[in-house]
RNA sequence: GGCCCGUUGGUCAAGAGGUUAAGACACCGCCCUUUCACGGCGGAAUCAGGGGUUCAAUUCCCCUACGGGUCACCA
């Protein structure tokens, strides 16, 4: 039976490649029915943030990952939050230090950093000296005597070599004599995250460890561990990073870097899980689109890059399009109202059919005010808007065309799309023309904008007949003063 | 600096000794079109460099360059 763990600090808010990272250990999960369990890694208190669970909680449950075991829901192998397991890592400590694989040290910081001085001092890599490896029982009983303060580190073999093997990265192989006396075991009796992870692991019963690549030189460490305690050691999946670019990680510090970001900015969320999937795996098919139970199907260990993937929020911003016109005009209807409203406050002008011009052109919902800052109030143009080249149309043109519109607006009695539309199509075949050169003059004189979402056909069945109106007659008005 | 890891178009990437080196985003052009989009068609663009091994290397090995990671009483 497959266990995965995704195991977070609460930090206030879902980095996106930490969310990555729970995205395959849940597809993993999921495509091998297994158990995916969710703990919470709070043992640095000073990092603690109100309400910081909640974000985890929240996060992973809109996207859709559901957990099998964690601190709300429980299991067999709690508890999940690492503040209340502390107990239990001193006794493995203890345990360790008992059949030789750890041994107390009472080396004070001044001393620690003497000894790092000389390190680099001598281009050597900083490592513990190992001075009280060799302490004997009484000296050890000794100074605890005195009460002086110890940690637990681990005991490193001097000589050999350690391997693992790691589903992504194959067989890594490093010098045990590059390996440092690790603190697992920190003064205040709490463990280091090296030691708690190792701890919590195997209680656990984690079979598949999946995590970003920064751990996998710290892997044969854990993995000594595993062995010192004659546990079994788990499968490894070191993923690479989500990049900003080439050089940098994507981080807090650059922002927009959290799922609320993504959210904020108007993107899916099936679109963002979507999107990070594909960084750093790749499906076996052509296609791009995939739901989250889709991944599921497809997901393996095998198609996992081993470079890291720069993050495109182009190409997320064009899947999320992708999804948008997937969608049913209520679905969209569903997710635009609330922007269409920020920029449309009359209520005279339908939202609904607003949303319509809009959905074909909308990749990203927060598009959307800029795109429709119109309807409220007419903006100020400049006449030269009349003129376009490919519609053959000049203010010149333009304004004996709106005069003609004007006059079959105003008798129009039941004024919706059809009725205009045929209308004015009708009176681009009485005069000749090409529709572009009646209905742009239309479109700019309900506008003001040279782009628009929807024709002129569209936003005069949105502004209403009234509106309309007064709209062309201020472009007339323009262009009579203009021309 | 030591150690570990990586490197296919601008980006995500397939490919696992013999391929015209897939596909997608972005870009450019054309078509469609009432603008802009959507959609359709097409284009440009990649094996970091150097040595080997081999009849044949993007693919295997070595070196170099570049990039990343790691070396805390942080996680």
């Amino acid at each position: 039976m497959v266990r995965t763990r995704f195991a977070p600090s609460p930090t206030g808010f879902m980095h996106i490649g930490n969310l990555r990272t729970a995205l395959f250990a849940y597809l993993l999960t999921r495509n091998q029915g297994g158990k995916f369990i969710l703990r919470i890694e709070d043992t640095d208190q000073e990092r603690f943030v109100e309400g910081a669970i909640d974000v985890i909680y929240n996060t992973l449950r809109d996207a859709g990952m559901h957990w099998d075991e964690g601190p709300d829901i429980g299991g067999d192998y709690g508890p999940y939050i690492q503040s209340e397991r502390r107990g239990i890592y001193k006794k493995y400590a203890q345990e360790l230090v008992e059949n030789g694989g750890a041994y107390l040290c009472f080396c004070d910081k001044e001393r620690l950093d003497n000894v790092r001085a000389i390190c680099e001092a001598s281009k050597k890599p900083p490592m513990y000296d190992g001075l009280c490896r060799g302490l004997s029982e009484s000296e050890i009983k000794e100074k605890i005597d005195k009460g002086i303060p110890y940690v637990i580190r681990q005991k490193m073999p001097r000589t050999g070599t350690t391997s693992f093997d790691d589903a992504v990265f194959g067989r890594i192989t490093v010098e045990n004599a590059a390996l440092d006396d690790q603190i697992l075991l920190k003064s205040d009796g709490l463990p280091t995250y090296n030691f708690a992870n190792v701890v919590d692991d195997h209680l656990m019963g984690i079979t598949h460890i999946i995590r970003g690549n920064e751990y996998l030189s710290s892997a044969p460490k854990y993995n000594l561990l595993y062995t010192a305690f004659g546990w079994e050691i788990p499968e490894y999946i070191h993923v690479s990073p989500v990049m900003r670019n080439s050089h940098k990680k994507l981080s807090k510090r650059d922002g927009d870097a959290s799922y609320q970001d993504f959210i904020k900015k108007g993107y899916l969320k099936e679109a963002i899980i979507n999107y990070i999937a594909l960084l750093g795996w790749s499906p076996a098919e052509e296609r791009e689109k995939f739901t989250l139970d889709e991944l599921i199907q497809r997901f393996n260990v095998e198609n996992i890059s081993k470079s890291p993937a720069i993050f495109d929020e182009n190409k997320l911003a064009w899947l999320n399009g992708e999804y948008i016109r997937a969608m049913s005009l209520d679905e969209f209807y569903g997710h635009a109202a609330v922007w269409i409203s920020q920029a449309v406050k009359n209520t005279d002008y339908n939202p609904r059919l607003i949303a319509s011009v809009l959905q074909p052109r909308c990749e990203r919902l927060s598009d959307i005010p800029a795109q429709i800052d119109f309807f409220d109030t007419l903006p100020d143009y400049p006449i030269e808007l009349f003129s376009h080249k490919k519609m053959k149309t000049t203010p010149q043109t333009s304004k004996p065309i709106l005069e003609k519109i004007l006059n079959i607006l105003e008798t129009i009695s039941d004024f919706n799309q059809t009725s205009l539309h045929d209308s004015l199509l009708s009176l681009v075949s009485e005069l000749e023309l090409k529709n572009g050169q009646v209905l742009f003059p239309l479109r700019v004189a309900l506008s003001g904008k040279e782009f628009t979402p929807g024709g002129g056909v569209e936003l005069a069945a949105i502004l209403g007949k009234d509106e309309s109106i007064n709209r062309i007659k201020i472009a007339i008005n323009k262009l009579c003063n203009g021309i």
